[in-house]
DNA sequence: ATGAAAGCGCTAACAA
DNA sequence: TTGTTAGCGCTTTCAT
């Protein structure tokens, strides 16, 4: 198998290697008829043009690329998904990178604008509070998806994210609403200023609305995968444990490992012990019993983000962060305690 | 943001660019000494090579390209990521392409070749039954992974699969053990030669050896998606439609859409229905009542994917296709007619 | 063991 | 509107 080369293109269209590379990019300065010739050439003899070569040389593509932190996130993926097909819609092109937990978002992005010379970024997932100036040194449009870009300062970086710390609160209340005092809070490791402190936060101020005082031993730690929420619920249902009657799980898949780990107590969702999600996976209104969540606008995020990295990239605007709002899904995962 | 090039270290390090280029390749003929600073430079400034012009001239590299088709596939994540690691303790450089369910792996494979000049390339999820030829023109060792490469009759395409036949026969007659008849089959298209029409004609010979009849309504078609399945299945539960006790689902996923379906109806999985799935995704031991499946060795399909493909690459074997088994996992979702 | 120089396939001035 | 040509940053002969 050996590929056609622009050259040899040129030279079957009887035109010159110029001529194809302006077809090939759509410029205006081209004749009609010369242009429909060297397409049919390069349909025929299905000319691929080496992307390498046209990178290695082009200062400016019309290249998107979104970098998704999580490989196996249920909730990233049709946010991806929208993403992909929002941005194609447009005259830009995506291009999608999945990293590990442990790679660092930044120096792909770096690699990124070296070798594909993206005109804008889209950081999906993770956590890049810090490192500020290195996204700055980018002097690409970025934008923060799913996570808040606040107090950043940079002018380059947007975000469209949710209120972490309402939406988390808008759980809790509902709990309280629905009767419950012993409120456990399952959730990742709290670090300062990242999206999990501020849900934790929002829970904390449910229960200080409702002056009640938040048992720290209600706070069960867990990573955010079925295993390990399972693991660490089921550790909080031994008996030298403080009871609880719900729980606001930061993740759904979290509050699925967390219902396992009540069942397998011989306990019952939502009749000893009720669950409410985060993010509103599809999988909530399918699980049994369904799970009451807090949804996040995937769909939203995913159009606000490609419509103001695009912005930022035509317009030359200013940085702005979008928060959005989430919807609270009730479910039959909550019981409510003053019901007769 | 301005990158430094290969040009610009070989100045910093006082030696010829290729003598950076050798020590970037780790070529042997060069002195211990020189590499040193040369690696120093490089670290110390940060330096990173251009992949593009890399590629450009390079015939050939030590990157193995998966190209997985379908990002929203909770069986093929995993298997995606015990293939990167398992790569990654190799020599070889493991990059990895999610393509759509409608985009074509093979062209996106004739891609790659150009672009990244792969040694050797995964096709992992899809159905590129047809199009043998095109895969032969690749000159590039390839391995289909969760599907069958037998009878292609190409020497550079290996695969490592299960017996799609025999494991869906498993699941029926483990229904039929358990003293369910009117067993129905919640399935894909039917394309002669695939995956899912091998798990269906292995449900059909269960069906014959146990001396039943196949009511051919009670095959219900869907695609693989929780809603598809749902909606599927609910029609199915119409009065006017057959009744059955129990559904072989051909995927977790669609088990699941299913059992919300039966839900809906007002019963109960598995006191009126029983559901057994396939793939064996984790969800399934998550799931309420937990799902019985067929589960795929993931990690062994992986590992040995990986394995054959890093020996065709260096020894230039000739192809062989790998027939995996499947573990048959029982699960709550399985009612036992026979006990009293 | 190292350097000089010729491209890899393409784009983007610049000329015509 | 088209052609000519000089690189983009790297690898790889071929000298030395």
């Amino acid at each position: 198998m050996t590929r056609l080369t622009i050259k040899e293109i040129s030279k079957l269209a009887n035109v010159s290697v110029s001529t194809v590379s302006r077809v090939l990019n759509d410029k205006s300065d081209v004749n009609e008829e010369t242009k429909r010739k060297v397409l049919r050439i390069i349909d025929q003899y299905g000319y691929i043009p080496n992307s390498n070569a046209k990178h290695l040389k082009q200062i400016c593509s019309n290249i998107i690329c979104i970098i998704v932190k999580g490989m196996q996130n249920m909730f990233l993926e049709p946010i991806v998904e929208e993403m992909q097909s929002q941005i194609n819609k447009t005259k830009y092109i995506s291009l999608i990178y999945f990293i590990d937990e442990n790679e660092s978002e930044v120096d792909v992005a770096y690699r990124l604008i070296t070798e594909k010379k993206p005109v804008g970024i889209i950081f999906l997932g993770g956590s890049p509070s810090l490192k500020a100036d290195m996204y700055k040194d980018m002097e690409v449009p970025c934008i923060f998806a799913t996570m808040s870009a606040e107090g950043m300062n940079l002018d380059n970086v947007s975000s469209v994210c949710i209120d972490d710390k309402a939406a988390a609160k808008k759980a809790v209340d509902y709990l309280f609403e629905m009767g419950h005092r012993d409120i456990a809070i399952l959730g990742g490791r709290l670090l300062d200023k990242d999206s999990i402190f501020k849900r934790f936060m929002g829970a904390m101020e449910s229960y200080r609305e409702h002056g009640e005082e938040f048992n720290e031993k209600l706070f069960i730690q867990s990573k955010f995968t079925y295993d390990e929420a399972y693991a660490a619920v089921d550790r909080s249902l031994q008996p030298d444990q403080p009871k609880y009657t719900a729980i606001f799980a930061m993740s759904d898949i979290m509050a699925i490992g967390a219902a396992k780990a009540i069942f397998e107590n011989g306990q019952s969702v939502p009749d000893d012990i009720s669950i409410i999600g985060f993010d509103g996976i599809a999988l909530t209104q399918y699980y049994n019993p369904t799970l009451a969540t807090i949804k996040q606008p995937s769909v939203d995020i995913a159009h606000k983000s490609v419509d103001l990295l695009i912005q930022n990239i035509e317009n030359k605007k200013t940085a702005h962060n979008i928060v959005l709002g989430t919807e609270l899904i009730k479910g039959e995962s909550i019981k409510c305690m003053l019901c007769r």
